[in-house]
DNA sequence: AAAAACTGATAACATTTGTTATTGTTTTGT
DNA sequence: ACAAAACAATAACAAATGTTATCAGTTTTT
């Protein structure tokens, strides 16, 4: 589907079983917007009450440590979400921002509109529990890859299973995405170059 | 209560409604154990179908990184669960051992007895999806805090929120836990006394 | 009680990683 | 099309962190 709700239809298939009036009920309280390059969709601070589905386009999800630097938590490629999930459930200050790195379609729901499914849906409080322990999932690969691997092992396994990204971001994103500065990532990628 | 389920009682509560029929499935459903410091509760590489449920003594959650040393990812307190949540919900090999610090006794939830109260209770898939999110925010905790803190300023953050952690465990464990060496955790208490 | 293993501090040295500055190139904004 | 900003590599140096070894005190095991 061109705009992408077709895809989010698989995914909710792939946790629970919905019928046709289900998903149109879904269907219905989706929407979507745009945002060009650089436009910030959630600031750090504010409460995040909307989770982003990435259409087409590339979002970072950062924020800004003591020294009042960027540091990049994650990027979101098309066909992922985007939110400070906790700032989500909890209603409290997110503690990221979040910003388009290009011109990004996506597609919206709110709190309510998700608290709206999880009653509506048969299944929805399982969905809910199934989306939860995905996002668990998620970070628990993330933080153990961060205890396992060195820099240099997260940015080939980067190179390996997103190959794309490298070439769409700035290398100095993806060295504050490995949490090393960028000339340290520089140094690392002329080391290991024939390896 | 001596046996700690009534903790467990007071933890559900705090997540739904459930009524005493309810809370009689429930208790019916747990076991007990008892482990001698040093035992294994989990193998790493082995299927984690348990979570633990630490009524007293002290657990740690830790695994062998490819130079075939321990790094420490969790100590589980009094009060507090203890699993490798991701092997126990995808039945996958567990990333990590569990080895009781201290002699500790545990009440045992198996995978199938949770599946049974998800199903069986009015609010267990509300239930589930709660833990799961509760374990999120844990998780997102323990990342978020190794983006923004430094060693020093975890390991006093810990000194704050759990002082006698410090005194129960070896302070090699702790730099495990911090993911610094023995000696340098030594050299920044050393540095940092008279702060 | 004696022996063995464990623990935490410390020193000396090696390695890793960060910081700042420079340069040439590429990209962006107007 | 041009000027300004952003980018990546590199060098020189500084700071952080790891490694190994030693030692004295403590705990555990036999």
């Amino acid at each position: 589907m061109e705009n992408g709700i077709e895809n989010i239809h698989q995914l909710i298939l792939n946790y629970i079983e919905i019928n046709d009036a289900e998903w149109d009920f879904c269907r219905s309280s989706f929407k979507t917007a745009s945002f060009k390059k650089k436009e910030i969709l959630v600031k750090q601070g504010d409460i995040c009450d909307t989770i982003y589905f990435v259409v087409s386009g590339l979002l970072r999800i950062y924020f800004l440590d003591e020294k009042g630097e960027e540091k990049i938590f994650h990027f979101c490629l098309e066909n992922t979400f985007a939110t400070d999930y906790e700032s989500f459930l909890k209603g409290i200050p997110s503690s990221f921002s979040i910003q388009a790195m290009e011109n990004t379609k996506v597609i919206i729901i709110t709190f309510e509109m998700l608290q709206n499914l999880y009653s509506v849906l048969r299944y929805g409080d399982k969905l809910g529990r199934l989306i939860a322990e995905d996002y668990f999932f998620i970070i628990n690969d993330k933080i153990k890859s961060m205890y396992i691997h060195s820099a240099m092992e997260r940015y080939k396994k980067m190179n390996t299973r997103f190959p794309k990204i490298l070439q769409r971001v700035p290398q100095h994103y993806i060295a504050s995405y490995l949490n090393i500065s960028s000339v340290h990532l520089s140094r690392l990628k002329y080391a290991h170059k024939n390896e």
